[in-house]
RNA sequence: GGCCUAGUGGCUCAGUUGGUUAGAGCGCCGCCCUGUCACGGCGGAGGUCGUCGGUUCGAGUCCGAUCUGGGUCGCCA
């Protein structure tokens, strides 16, 4: 029977107490972890989130009554204990921060009795995620979930913190907003009052903060949720949280200063970890030529190296084919790999073709300095001798080769140089290895849609020596645009923003829209830069993978309260579900297909 | 939408070339136990092998479909 705490007052957390509280009065309340009954006296683990305590009852301290409460107790049972902190008697538990002590119990209240639970709450669960998600409730209980949603609320603070001293104001944008339909899909929000007509959730509070600027905020900051319907992936969710910001009257270093500042703090207070300055910046173009990635990992080498003119007289007409289309001929040399059987060289290969890749040719250097290659057939020793030198192949070695257009190429041997690292036991996740990739492409050529679209978003600044292509060849613009990476993740993303309505107008013409159609979509933009508007630049952070990587875990649900799973449905609630009829006819919608 | 992968008591798993009554550890329930902390001892309950269909004398095992997780490609300005 549950009993109440009227007149309790809990006085530590468990973990709080230490020796230094000997001889003290206390009352905790927690959950029961365990119960350790030996006839005449009875050890409990008490845990709450800071940690567990040991609770000793005998008859002779809390008499019968009491007592027999204890003998009763089980697993995840919720108890007010009030008790003697002590020093253990018997021996210290060194596996327990509070393994010196224990509370000497004289009164115990049972709070809320508890059914067994459907899986075991303790770290580092061996149970399905499934069953984990569907008693989400539960499953947050376990040490490791609340650690990383501990460590979540530290780093908001700490941003909190930091911008606000360094000028940033906090103001929020609206949830509810106007559907924007380029790049993600949106979800939609039916209107009652407007029938017909649609909000849509935030992909970003992109436009929202440029108007910010207009209005002469200067710093903004939000921590902020983002929707996107898109398929989900370990570290992508339909709603996620960003650190977003826009700051006025700066260009890129200034950006990359105050941010480079901020996860030096985080790193360094949440972790203390150093993060050296100024981070390491790249080229996307640098990126692409020597790992194949917009987001490299650089916690090892095997870089990619072209040997296209190496092999561009050879007669394997796989390389001089790949040539001829106008592509290259790359390869990665995985260091001491050469005796991998073949078997996982197969596997690799069919690994490179998930990336589009119609094959992958490989080279073992044997010990002895001879080769075994699928290609060596069609190559003179000379030619083998030279790709070899060119790839700095040593006995020992494995060199990978993809042959293709240069996106295939970089695809693969990206995908491959990661792939092959994981397989080696390389990524080790508590070394972090951050990165700027700066000059991004403008402009991304759709084969879908026949013309190009903005491989940021529509707003980002063209790079001003490249201005000038814009009317030549918009391709081959690059854009004040960068990423924020992480060991191999992007954890952020921004860009210097135009702000000349001139420039606007001309990239909304290239991405092939109207003056009508972008004023439709855009006006209130384009018409507030019209009264005034400050250069401005910013970036945002994904907040889920930063902390999934602090937290060295591998799936942003492992640092998100309440995710939802690979469809974007909630195994705990059964969201999305169907409404009521009621609800659909004040909508003025029909859904022809409710489950 | 494609590919890969998993599904056997509450949990985690084993289960041979198809062959009697599907096993183990943990958990759970009962009794015992005054220094345990992976407590211990004795006893016990608990499974239509994800679902449907097929092959077979016989299916946890083979075949097909389907459902539910996970990974990934496409997608994600």
């Amino acid at each position: 029977m549950a009993e109440s705490m009227l007149g309790l007052k809990r006085s530590h957390r468990c973990a709080e107490l230490s020796v230094k509280n000997v001889g003290e009065e206390v009352t905790v309340m927690g959950w029961v972890q365990k119960s350790r009954n030996k006839g005449g006296i009875i050890f409990v683990d008490l845990r709450d989130r800071s940690g567990l305590l040991q609770i000793i009852f005998e008859e002779s301290d809390c008499g019968a009554e009491h007592f027999q409460k204890a003998e009763k107790l089980r697993s995840e049972f919720v108890v007010a204990i009030t008790g003697e902190i002590c020093k253990r008697e018997g021996n210290v538990n060194e596996n327990l921060a509070t393994g010196e002590i224990e509370v000497r119990a004289t009164r115990i209240r049972i709070l809320s009795e508890a059914q067994t639970p459907p899986f075991p709450i303790e770290d580092e669960s061996k149970t399905k995620e499934e069953l984990r998600l569907k008693y989400r409730y539960l499953d947050l209980r376990r040490p490791d979930l609340q650690k990383n949603l501990i460590m979540r609320s530290k780093v908001a603070t700490l941003t909190r913190q930091f911008l606000s001293e360094e000028g940033f104001l906090e103001i929020e944008t609206p949830m509810l907003t106007k559907s924007t339909p380029e790049g993600a899909r949106d979800y939609l929000v039916p209107s009652r009052v407007h029938t017909g007509t649609f909000y849509a959730l935030p992909q970003s509070p992109q436009l929202f903060k440029q108007l910010l600027m207009c209005s002469g905020y200067d710093r903004y900051f939000q921590i902020v949720k983002c929707f996107r319907d898109e398929d989900l992936r370990a570290d992508r969710q339909p709603e996620f949280t960003q650190i977003d910001m826009e700051l006025s009257f700066v260009d890129i270093d200034d950006v990359i200063d105050v941010n480079e500042r901020l996860l030096q703090k985080m790193f360094k207070e949440v972790l203390d970890v150093d993060v050296e300055l100024p981070i390491w910046r790249m080229t996307w173009q640098e990126a692409m030529d020597r790992f194949g990635s917009d987001k490299p990992d650089l916690r090892f080498g095997m870089e990619l190296r072209d040997v296209s003119d190496v092999v561009k007289e050879c007669n394997f007409v796989v390389f001089t084919g790949a040539l001829t289309n106008g592509g290259s001929v790359r390869g990665i040399n995985a260091t001491g790999q050469g005796a991998m059987p073949r078997k996982k060289i197969d596997a690799l290969v069919e690994f490179a073709k998930g990336y589009g890749a119609k094959g992958l040719a490989y080279l073992c250097i044997n010990e002895d300095g001879s080769y075994k290659s699928s290609f060596s057939k069609f190559m003179t020793q000379e030619e083998l001798n030279a790709l070899v030198e060119a790839m700095d192949g040593k006995a020992g070695d494995l060199l990978l080769f993809a042959a293709d257009k240069n996106k295939v190429v970089y695809d693969v041997l990206g995908a491959l140089r990661v792939e092959i690292a994981s397989q080696l036991g390389l990524l080790n996740k508590s070394d972090y290895k951050f990165l700027w990739v700066t000059e991004f492409p403008l402009l991304e050529w759709s084969e879908e849609q026949n013309r190009f679209t903005a491989m940021h978003h529509p707003f980002t600044m063209p790079m001003e020596e490249d201005l000038p292509l814009l009317d030549t060849q918009p391709g081959k613009v690059r854009a004040k645009a960068y990423d924020i990476v992480l060991n191999g993740t992007e954890l952020g993303g921004g860009s210097v923003r135009i702000f000349q309505n001139d420039i606007q107008e001309k990239m909304f013409e290239i991405l092939g829209f109207t003056k009508e159609e972008a004023y439709d979509r855009f006006g209130f933009l384009l018409n507030a830069f019209k009264y005034g508007v400050p250069p401005h630049a910013g970036l945002a952070f994904g907040l889920d993978r930063l902390i999934m990587l602090m937290a060295k875990q591998d799936s942003i649900r492992d640092v998100i309260a309440f995710p939802k799973v690979k469809d974007a449905s909630c195994l705990m609630t059964d969201a999305p579900n169907v409404v009521d009829k009621k609800q659909l006819d004040e909508l003025g919608l029909e859904v022809e297909k409710q489950k």
